[in-house]
RNA sequence: GCGCUCGUAGCUCAGCUGGAUAGAGUACCUGGCUACGAACCAGGCGGUCGGAGGUUCAAAUCCUCCCGAGCGCGCCA
């Protein structure tokens, strides 16, 4: 509909550069937008306003031009001019309620688009090391990355969804050396524990399950504890699959699932490591210093240059990470998506910059990132920190036991990823009008529930018959409801676009709240049978809209609560 | 000190990427169930958009400088 206007736009100017002399470079980028309030009609344009400088004239008597050139359209029932020199577009009554039809027919496919032409398009997300159980970092990171997935998916990406485990560094080892030293039943503050040791208190599970001889099943492996205190290689390969799994079922728990598990470990083994090292090398950017190997990455516009080999010998976190993102373009991602806890944000300028040493013709700028904020967890006013599992925070598993998937999910999406996130877990729990999760799922079950009762009195409502009478729909209420609907499928485009799906969240919120105002202000079930066909269309488009948003976001759409 | 992110109603946050009178929820006050589900609705109260300049027809939005907050700034990952 947009693009519709913004087409009859362009005619009239197009005329206008005939018959008044208008200049031909003159080709203004015709702006066409959704207007916020009612009184300006369904679409409005500031053509004029752009054009007063260039044409030396009033805004308004542009406007007033423009209108008078616009060909007619059986979609457009008046153009008018408003404030400074707006053109506002009130929709025909066909053209307003054409979206409900669009909406049944079209069904869990309403808002999707071939936007992204199956172009390969590969998101990492969550990524935790395997040294501990997933936090609620993790789970924004969870949450925002699976929702950006189902996004780029909607709008017509082939997604690969993907997340990388660093099995292979120093904390590896602390961690192997953590257990050892649980398995021989030393506390964290005995003096022999190790220093920066993994205090919580899972890794006491974990030295227990290997003690026992335990057998863990994670990703393909199974691997069995040795029972053995002195083995630490044993011990290490032990806690890396007892973690996995406890990450692995975090995640299944809160519904998030992945097509690949890239292993650190996998680039050392197969040689990438190696080779990307040489191919730094061969391309004159390194440099011997102090008994290490740099990276001129200030030639790429980082602040200063970094160590790719440590003077006692082993690669950097840094040099593995150049080798995993050449091993991601090799693959055909054209775009990638990281999706990290903005504390990593560092790692963005150096990791380009091995990129582009490499000089493979990957482009600047490349990969994107996403970066969440951190979040802190509120309980009874007061910042809660301490968790029993993991000894120094707050679990994904202890909020989704506690609060539930869909609203750990709404939560930690609902709020853009670049602003610092309050969970507060009274707000969550609550099942009560305070909550916005059962606020939009209610109105989804409401439509149901209506349904029902239609069944219940016997009597029938089908697609065709609602679509048939949608003339009869026309109280303000309705025009609103229409107006919003008609909203959805840019909003999925424009939210795929900008990687925010925070913008969904707040969008069904609106939705749902024009609904429940919308069925407290007229009934459904009315006698008059063509009103009711209609009202009843409208509502199965709402709840078509609710469902398919919220599935974005990886939220059910229950039929009862 | 440098970099990234943020600063909007008492509180939690939107603000469609520069548009019209800055919006929701919550809290507080007032009303509405003999009702297609009250997990709901209607009304009220509440703002120098951190501050100061600048860009232009138009700035919460873009630029500069301050103030404040968080996160980074390792031959850790």
């Amino acid at each position: 509909m947009k693009e519709h206007v913004a087409d009859l736009i362009t005619q009239a100017l197009a005329q206008l550069r005939q018959a008044e002399g208008w200049p031909q470079e003159l080709q203004p980028n015709v702006q066409v937008e959704r207007t916020r309030d009612a009184s300006h009609g369904d679409l409005a344009s500031n053509v004029a306003l752009t054009l007063a400088k260039p044409l030396k004239a009033k805004p308004r008597d542009i406007a007033e031009r423009l209108i008078a050139a616009l060909p007619a359209s059986p979609k457009v029932a008046k153009a008018e001019i408003a404030g400074p020199g707006f053109i506002n577009f009130f929709l025909s009554d066909d053209a307003a309620t054409s979206v409900v039809s669009d909406i049944l027919a079209a069904g869990e496919r309403f808002g999707h688009s071939d936007t992204g032409a199956g172009e390969k398009v590969q998101v990492e997300y969550v990524s935790a090391n395997p040294t501990g159980p997933l936090h609620v970092g993790h789970g924004r990171g969870a949450a925002v990355g699976d929702a950006l997935c189902r996004l780029l998916a909607a709008t017509g990406y082939d997604v690969t969804r993907e997340f990388y485990y660093n099995d292979a560094g120093a904390q590896i080892d602390n961690l192997a050396r953590s257990v050892q030293a649980r398995c021989k039943g030393l506390e964290p503050d005995h003096a022999d524990w190790p220093e920066d040791g993994y205090r919580g208190d899972y890794i006491r599970d974990v030295a227990a399950a290997y003690m026992a001889g335990e057998t863990v099943d994670a990703a393909d492996k199974h691997v069995a504890g040795a029972g053995d205190a002195d083995d630490l290689a044993a011990i290490r390969a032990f806690a890396v699959a007892y973690l996995r799994r406890e990450q692995d079922l975090d995640l299944k728990a809160f519904g998030v699932d992945f097509d690949v598990y890239f292993l650190e470990s996998s680039l050392y083994e197969d040689g990438s490591v190696e080779a990307a090292v040489q191919a730094l090398i061969d391309s004159g950017h390194t440099y011997e210093d102090g008994g290490a190997l740099w990276l001129a990455t200030t030639n790429f516009g980082d602040d200063k240059d970094r160590v790719m080999r440590k003077r006692e010998g082993g690669y950097t976190y840094f040099v593995p990470d150049v080798a995993y993102h050449a091993n991601k373009w090799r693959r055909g991602f054209s775009t990638v998506i990281n999706e990290q806890g903005a504390d990593h944000h560092s790692t963005i300028t150096r990791v380009r910059a091995g990129l582009q040493a490499l000089n493979i013709g990957i482009p600047q700028g490349w990969p994107d990132y996403v970066l969440h904020q951190m979040v802190t967890v509120m309980r009874g006013g007061e910042e809660v920190k301490i968790s029993k599992r993991a000894g120094s925070y707050v679990t994904l598993r202890d909020l989704i036991d506690e609060v539930g998937r869909d609203a750990t999910r709404y939560f930690l999406c609902a709020r853009s990823a670049s602003s610092q996130l309050t969970f507060d877990i009274d707000l969550a729990v609550s099942q009560s009008n305070d909550n916005p999760v059962y606020y939009i799922q209610y109105a989804h079950a409401r439509v149901c529930s209506v349904m029902r009762k239609l069944a219940e009195q016997d009597q029938s409502w089908d697609v065709e018959a609602g679509c048939a009478a949608l003339d009869r729909l026309g109280e303000e209420h309705e025009k609103a409801l229409l107006k919003r609907l008609a909203a959805f499928p840019e909003l999925v485009t424009t939210a795929a676009a900008s990687r925010e799906p925070h913008q969904i969240a707040h969008y069904l919120r609106e939705l749902a709240g024009e609904f429940h105002t919308y069925y407290n202000a007229h009934k459904a079930l009315v006698d008059d049978a063509a009103l009711r066909d209609a009202r009843l269309a409208l509502y199965a488009a709402v709840r078509q809209v609710i469902a398919n948003g919220l599935a974005l976001l990886g939220v059910s759409a229950p039929q009862e609560m």
